[in-house]
Parts: structure tokens; sequence; C-alpha cells
DNA sequence: TATCATTCTGAAAAGGTTTTCAGAGTGACG
DNA sequence: CGTCACTCTGAAAACCTTTTCAGAATGATA
């Protein structure tokens, strides 16, 4: 079907290591020789099999992609860090989306083995230490994203326990004391430790925490419009809501606009993630800016170190958060 | 390195031929043998090298997807119905995006040769004729919202003229004559379209066309509050603004509401895509829902037939789409 | 002219799998 | 016991490339 080296090698009348090494241009070949090549390439159009290539390298060029979901702007930048830098290494991108449990991840990594040169893995609800146990370990592995219990594991994650901490800190600082806070998946580590920058923000203010504020969400608008319509029915209700992400703070928004609420007259609202989304709510929304592009290119880049070096390198890096004080909050 | 057949069979004590019948269930193996092999495998870990079984079968089990850019809600459900299609039926997926001339997408579709069974375009910009001119002719593509002028090409796109024309007459029903229009990138067809939705919609009601109603945009949150602003500063004012996606839906709402203005009251307005957004804006968005995960997932089924039978198809297949009437202008 | 060094070049091996082909073993039957 | 039919099995080829190794051609020098 397709052709190969010797079709190249028989038009320009040479061997098919003479077509290897002009191709490759891997050591010096006579100059009549190397354009007759060059031509007979270009007239055939001939590429060299990559399966062929792999086989003899070990290498494919290629980097694998496991993410539990994808869904809404978050993912999408995402998305666009990982593709922009791997693009720039010249790389392509094998994706495979929705595993969450450890079988799922398990098999997924499987099914990359040998067809990628290293696997970025954002897998929030298991740790890494797991994931990597069932991994073949002949193939870097770098992490986003997820909770790990050894310190020697390449990993970039962001600060959600002090970006949450520092929201709560801003609205108790604006005078809130019944703040409703709604959580991302009880699973997820990164929703875990968001609450936790709440609850312990509202325990050092000295604030008893209130069980009733706290309303088990995910990361949806509509868990979000859920949640804040449970919290607007309490009474007295909370004069400020947290969401544990920006798309359940889309939600819960449309929840205080139904109620004929002003935001943040009546109740300040706050996100978590800065998507694009978030400056043209109105009023716009108080959030935390995560750096998901930063997080995607980084992870790429640090996997690619690993796979260029041949050692799985073993730095935890923590990309810094920052608040955005928007209207929602009164700023 | 890894271990290969050669080391199964060792340990089995059997040839390398047999170990491969036993693992592909190929034909009848003794039964002893048969056992002997499967533990061999399965203590040492083995997996078959899939550079060396493409080399082999010149399949690859995965396919490719070329997309001019991610971004927003609505490329994430897109990848979604992708990739829950090509999970369905054991491929994997090898992504690439930002791809919007045609050299782009050749060099693109040239980087996937061979690695990939079939290859899926979103080429918004460019016709599929031209893509398919630059692409290799031994391997199928399905193209998605992608024109062409051939009608012998596989292609699955949605009625983005129907949609908008059917939008426009609704708000002329609603008795709106001076309705503001922010249409997509000039360059993409599918914007196109929808503006063409509109303009006949709007002559064929005999009102004449006043393009000082008609501002250029994108598909984003930031063209449509631009868009909106111009359009709110004409005097007089539309008494409708249509975007043409829901992006731009939602930044027009910011400038609606910036303004003081009442939406539908005031001013109505309408989107395009149903993103899930479109349902928690306050008020919800009168959109145009468009089946996105279908059009991922059903071009991945078309890819497949294509693959499998080993022609191309060349039907169009043109999803329909359907007016989501909500708040935002008056239902 | 013979020899040497140098630059090019082709044959062949290796990489890991699947599949074909022919040969080996087994059992039945005459 | 010899033959036949049948089921298993192993050797080898094929898939396509890169790279090693040894040999060929060229030019220069004695």
């Amino acid at each position: 079907m397709g052709v190969t080296i010797r079709d190249v090698a028989e038009r320009a009348k040479v061997s098919i290591s003479t077509v290897s090494r002009v191709l490759n241009d891997t050591c010096n070949v006579r100059e009549d020789k190397r354009v007759r090549v060059l031509e007979a390439a270009a007239e055939l159009g001939y590429t060299p099999n990559p399966a062929a290539q792999s086989l003899h390298s070990m290498k494919t060029g290629a980097i694998g992609i496991l993410l539990p979901y994808v869904s809404g702007e978050f993912y999408a930048e995402l998305l666009n860090g990982i593709d922009s830098a791997a693009q720039e290494g010249g790389r392509l991108l094998l994706i495979s989306t929705s595993h969450n449990s450890e079988e799922e991840l398990e098999a997924a990594l499987k099914g990359m083995y040998r067809r990628v040169d290293g696997i970025l893995v954002m897998a929030p609800v298991t740790t890494a230490d797991a994931v990597l146990q069932r991994a073949p370990k002949d193939i870097p592995v770098v992490f986003m994203n997820t909770r790990t219990e050894s310190q020697h594991i390449p990993l970039i994650t962001f600060d959600n326990y002090g970006g949450m901490r520092a929201m709560t800190e801003h609205l108790i600082q604006k005078g809130h004391r019944r703040i409703g806070f709604i959580t991302g998946p009880n699973c997820a580590f990164d929703a875990q430790d968001r609450f936790r920058g709440y609850r312990e923000a509202i325990h050092e203010a000295g604030i008893p925490l209130n069980e009733d504020l706290v309303v088990d969400g995910e990361y949806t608008q509509q868990a979000g419009y859920d949640g804040a319509r449970y919290l607007l029915g309490l009474n007295p209700r909370p004069t400020a809501i947290m969401t544990s992400n920006d798309d359940a703070a889309l939600g819960a928004m449309s929840a205080l606009r139904e109620a004929g609420l002003r935001i943040p007259e009546d109740v300040a609202l706050s996100g978590f993630d800065d998507i694009p989304s978030s400056s043209f709510t109105v009023p716009p929304l108080t959030t935390v800016h995560v750096p998901v592009r930063e997080l995607g290119s980084q992870s790429v880049m640090l996997l690619e170190a690993a796979i260029d070096s041949g050692l799985n390198g073993s730095e935890i890096v923590t990309l810094p958060v920052e608040l955005r004080l928007r209207e929602s909050t009164g700023s």
C-alpha cells in the first residue's frame, strides 16, 4: 500500500541505507545521490512509517494524558496549555478521559503503554502513589493536581488550601460571619483542600463552624444552583456564599438572582478557578485565579525533561494562586 | 528493556508462535501449553508492543482529531462525545489543536499519517475539499461542521442556517424590528451560515437590512461584550440583540446589565449552541440547541465505519437543531 | 604503479509481532 | 504393523526502519 523506503531507494537507484542516511542526514552522502534521493522521496511523497521507527528507536514521539473528565472552561484551558507545550516539543498528544477509579486508571495506563514516551495524569480522587504502583515502571509519569504521601513524585499542583483560606479571610475581613460553603465532590482531593482552607480560616477567626452552612456539592453549575437554594432557605440565611469553583458560583448566582437578592449587598458570592466567564458575570465574580494554562504547559515540560533525561524527576511544584477581588464580594 | 513475546515463550518453554496463538486465540493449542503460556505472560506482565503490531497489521487502533482550537464549554462537550464513542470502539485518541490555515492543517495531517487509522477534522475556515486534496489519500477522513463543494464527502454538520433563521423569525414574531446581530468570525463557515439565516429571515419579513445593526464579532465573551456595547450606543438602539453563539451572548448579557437594561423588557437577547451555562444565566438564555455530543460521537461512528469497511463513506449528515425558547426573549 | 588513507556505500542485523508453511506427533483403521 | 487423516507446533518470512560493519571506490603519496 504505502510507499516505503525501499521504493525510494529503487527509484533513486541507491540502497535503502543511503536513503535513510540522506533523510536523517546522519553522515555524508555524495551530492548527486543526495539530490536523487531527495527528488525520489518528494516525487513518491514518502513518509517514514512511524511504527517501524518506534520499533527501532523505542521512542514514540507522543505523550499521553489521563483526565478524570473534560467539562467546562477549566479543562478547555488546561488542554490548551498542554497542547501548546506539546506542539512546541513536536510531540503528539494521546488523550483519554473519564477515569476516576483506580481500575479505570490502570486500564487506561496499560492502553497507553509503549504508545507514548510519558504520561500526564490528573487523578483527583486517587493518590499518585496508588496510581504509580499500578503503572508500568519504565515510563515516566507526571501528576497534576493530585495528592501524594511520598515526597518523591513529580507533581504539579496549585495551592488549593491557601487560595480558599485567603478567600475566606477576605470575606471575614469584610465583616461576614455567616458564610455558607458549597463543597466540591467529596472524593476529590482538591475539593477537600479547598474546604480545609475554609474551615481553618473560619476556625482561626474564632467563628464556630456551623455545619448547617456547609452543603455538599460538585464542580457543576447545577450543584451550585441547588446548594445556593438550600442555603438561601436557611433562617437566618448566610450573608455570603462561597463555592468550590466558578462553575458552581455561576449556578449559585443564578439562584440568587432568581430569589431577587442583590449581589453583594444582600449576599456576597465567591468562586474559585477564575475561568474566563467569571469576569463577565454581573456583577463580576470574586474568585481565586488559578494558572491553569501554566499547569498544563509546565506539566508537559516536566514530563519532557523526565523523558529526555531518562530519570523521573521528583520535585513537587506548587503553583501560586491569587485572589481576584471583584464586585461580587463588594470590592 | 521491556518484556517481549520471546521472554514469554522461553519461560513457558514453547515457541513464540504458540505464545502469539494463545494470546490472540487464533487456533487451538494444547491445553497444558495454553495455561503455561498464560501463566508466564501474567507473571512477566507481558504486553504486546503496539509498534510491532502496527507494523505488521497496518492498523494502529487510534483515531486522530484535528480541531481549530479548544475553548469553552462547546469544545469540552464535543470532546466528551468523541471520547466516549472512541472508548466504546476501543480506540485511542490522538488530538491536535489550533489549526486554522490550510498549511497548519496539512502539517497536522502529515504528522498523524500512519499513527492513526482515520482522522476527524473540524475545519471551519477551509473547505473539506481543500483539506482532502492535501491529505494522504489512503486514510479515511471525516469532517465535522465544515463546508464542501462536492457532495461526496463524509461530513457531519448541523443546520446553522436554519437554526439562526428560526431564531430570527421567533424574534420578528415577537414584534422586534430593530434586531442587532453580532457575527462570529467572518472566516468561519458556520458563522457565515448563521449570519445568512439572520439576513434572509429579515429580508423575507420585509424588513430592510440595516448594516449598522450588524457588528463583526468572534465566538468569545469579550466580542459579545464589545459588540453589545456598540449596539447599545446606537440611537435608537435595537430592541433585540442576536449573537452568533452562547459565549458571545454571555458577554452581551454582561454589557446589558452594566448598562442597567432589563432583559428582555428593554432588550431581548439570543444565543446559539445551548451550552450548559445558558440555562443558568438570569434570565435563562433563549438559544439554539445544537447536539454537540452527538456531533462528536456520530462522527466517530462514521469514521469507524469507514475504517472497517475500507471505503470512505460519502454521506453528508446534517443534524437538526432546535430552538430553546427561554426568558431572555420573553418566553 | 603500488600502497595507504579517506570517504562512501551496500549488505545485513536488530527491533517485536503475526502468519504461513511444512513437519512432527497422535490416534484410528485396515 | 503400515498408512492415513488429523491436530499441534516450530521455523521462517514479512512488516519498515536505523545502524553497524565491512568492503569498494577515490585520491594522494612514495
